[in-house]
DNA sequence: AAAGTGATCATG
DNA sequence: ATGATCACTTTG
């Protein structure tokens, strides 16, 4: 399968968070070692006009790498514990990320990061020639479902509101809520 | 329901 | 230097 190039991932994090659904996040770990996991569940934050996004409160040493051009990945740490893996989108110096919250198997932000060994050493990372860590093209087009973001209660309302967490959907295996 | 955990950023 | 906050997970 062919990996997603530069000129992929400077669609604007929306777009590209629906896009990934059904994708391969693939990783080479250091013993040689190959994780290729399909992903499941993704969301986007827009600039700084997104009041959920971290860029919203300017440019500063954690967002920088939000400001590169698509493809790299913005990794940090999050509650003193969970890596959170993202990957930039859009051109350089218009800060855009899509968060991977679920693969296969791994279904949380947390618990990708810690499925495939991924911290803030691979932040900055460019997926577009990785050695360590890219996307592939998955096959056909999952269904796909959009609802509101988690864990953004700090951003205004407006923002809250908006569907940018995309999500497989799979036949009746929503959770009850 | 609530702790656990530490980087980050705004404040002084 | 200090303190609040946090794109979460696990345990009870």
């Amino acid at each position: 399968m062919p990996r997603l190039s530069r000129e992929d991932y400077l669609k604007d994090a929306p777009a590209l968070a629906a896009e990934l659904i059904g994708c391969f996040l693939c990783r080479r770990l250091e013993d040689g070692s190959l994780l290729r996991l399909r992903i499941t569940e993704t969301e986007a934050y827009y600039g700084e006009e997104d009041s959920a996004c971290h860029a919203s409160k300017g440019r500063t040493k954690r967002t920088e790498t939000l400001y590169f051009s698509g493809g790299h990945a913005y990794v940090y740490l999050c509650y003193g514990m969970h890596e959170m893996m993202n990957i930039v989108t859009g051109p350089a110096d218009h800060p855009e990320a899509v968060l991977i919250r679920g693969i296969e198997g791994a279904e949380g932000p947390g618990r990708v990061t810690k499925r495939l060994n991924i911290d803030r050493g691979l932040n900055a990372e460019d997926l577009a020639v990785s050695e360590k860590i890219w996307v592939e093209r998955g096959e056909g087009k999952p269904k796909i479902k959009t609802t509101p973001r988690i864990g953004i209660g700090y951003a205004k309302a407006r923002d809250r509101k908006r569907k940018w967490r995309f999500t497989i959907a799979l036949l009746g295996k929503e959770k009850s809520k």
